[in-house]
DNA sequence: ACACTACGACATATCAGACAAGCAGACAAG
DNA sequence: CTTGTCTGCTTGTCTGATATGTCGTAGTGT
């Protein structure tokens, strides 16, 4: 041991048990022997297991069930988005984006509030002010986007958005650096169309718009 | 929510300390009242609220040092997907489907090799076989729905898909089970006619028929 | 023979209390 | 100024008691 970082029982505890599940000792869904045979097994108290348990429990390994028992859910965490995006072709990417955005701006015709159209409003304009600079178009156009799929009202479309934009972000901004111009006119033309199609509650508009921009993207970044 | 899992008060009290940790309440690195006094502003006993914080230890939200205290390690937890569509409301489950199916049905168009078209093939004609027993029925529905995002040579989508399948198979069996007749002729015919548009290469066709049934599909589960 | 009910063994949930072990600041001695 | 010790506070761990939920099963009624 070099670390002298001294582990807890629980923490101790939690690895043991991670082991004995990663080798398949229990299947998924299984369930585990009762924390007090489990306890007395690893030689700690009732209350140090539960809180092995607990840590596992945060890591969606385990789950419990007053009155059932200990049961297994995953044999691992799975992997962060963020390392599998960043391995993925960007244009996987704006694969994904394609289908997330299309659907947020039809859903987005249909329940937008006019508290979020005016946040839209704002964000196109303030697109349209920051065209000269890499970095401020890239986080401008990120920005109306985003505002696009908060009016969809769906909270797992906006996670995956989320989820996508800093790998999005990074391809557009060395994308745009090797060009001499971008954010011409005609592009902030595309975003303008999108936005009335969504103020005016064409559902159908919005997504052969938002289709199109983004397929358009694709083949530009690829 | 068909079924309520009541909130054990540890996973209660993990929620409300998260919630004050992402308000800012302390920075990163900063150190929280003591388990004590935890405790008694929440009105949980101590063991309790040890178990609330290795829930959040678990995450590498808190970490704790004994003799220090309680500390701060992140305040961003990317969430895992198993448990944010456990929550999810299942409407919001289809939305995010339609999204990805949608897009999957029209890169499929383009890109469906012959030997993922025969697949599809089976996978159709297998869920027109089995339409009496009700888990059956929602398999080989599954089975094709996913032979066609196979078909669209997107992983990330590929993932999405296979992310939202079990929250999404879930919901169909209760509803199925709530109704006297299911996998009616209609139903499949549906189905037949993505799969020619996807075989005929034409991209506008599948993802119009995609949408419908989707969109559809929710209207039911909602 | 079948469906329903009641019950009890068992499991987790929660609490309270006690003691051990570790940390950090105060403070006195060199 | 440095060092060593003291002390109060905090987490770590265990035990035991009570509450509450689950599930198989024996018994009951039809």
């Amino acid at each position: 041991m070099t670390t002298v970082h001294r582990e807890s029982l629980a923490e101790q505890a939690a690895g043991l048990l991670l082991a004995r599940i990663r080798a398949g000792e229990w299947e998924i869904g299984g369930r585990l022997p009762g924390e007090t045979t489990l306890a007395s097994q690893l030689g700690v108290g009732r209350s140090t297991m539960r809180e092995a348990i607990r840590l596992l429990a945060g890591r969606d390994v385990l789950s419990t069930r007053q009155g059932a028992g200990v049961f297994v859910t995953a044999t691992d965490v799975p992997e962060a988005w963020g390392s599998v995006l960043r391995r993925a072709d960007i244009a996987a990417v704006i694969e994904a984006r394609t289908a997330i955005e299309v659907e947020a701006a039809a859903l987005a015709a249909d329940r937008r509030t006019s508290a979020e159209l005016s946040r839209m409003r704002d964000a196109l304009a303030e697109r349209g002010r920051h065209r000269a600079d890499v970095d401020e178009h890239v986080a401008t156009d990120a920005a109306f986007h985003r505002s696009v799929v908060v009016a969809a009202h769906s909270p797992i479309l906006l996670e995956l958005f989320d989820g996508f934009e800093p790998r999005s972000r990074q391809a557009m901004t060395e994308m745009l650096r090797g060009r001499e111009q971008h954010g011409d006119d005609a592009d902030q033309a595309v975003h303008e169309r999108i936005y009335d199609a969504i103020a005016s509650g064409d559902s159908q508009a919005a997504v052969t718009l938002a289709r199109a921009h983004l397929t358009a993207l694709r083949s530009m970044l690829g």
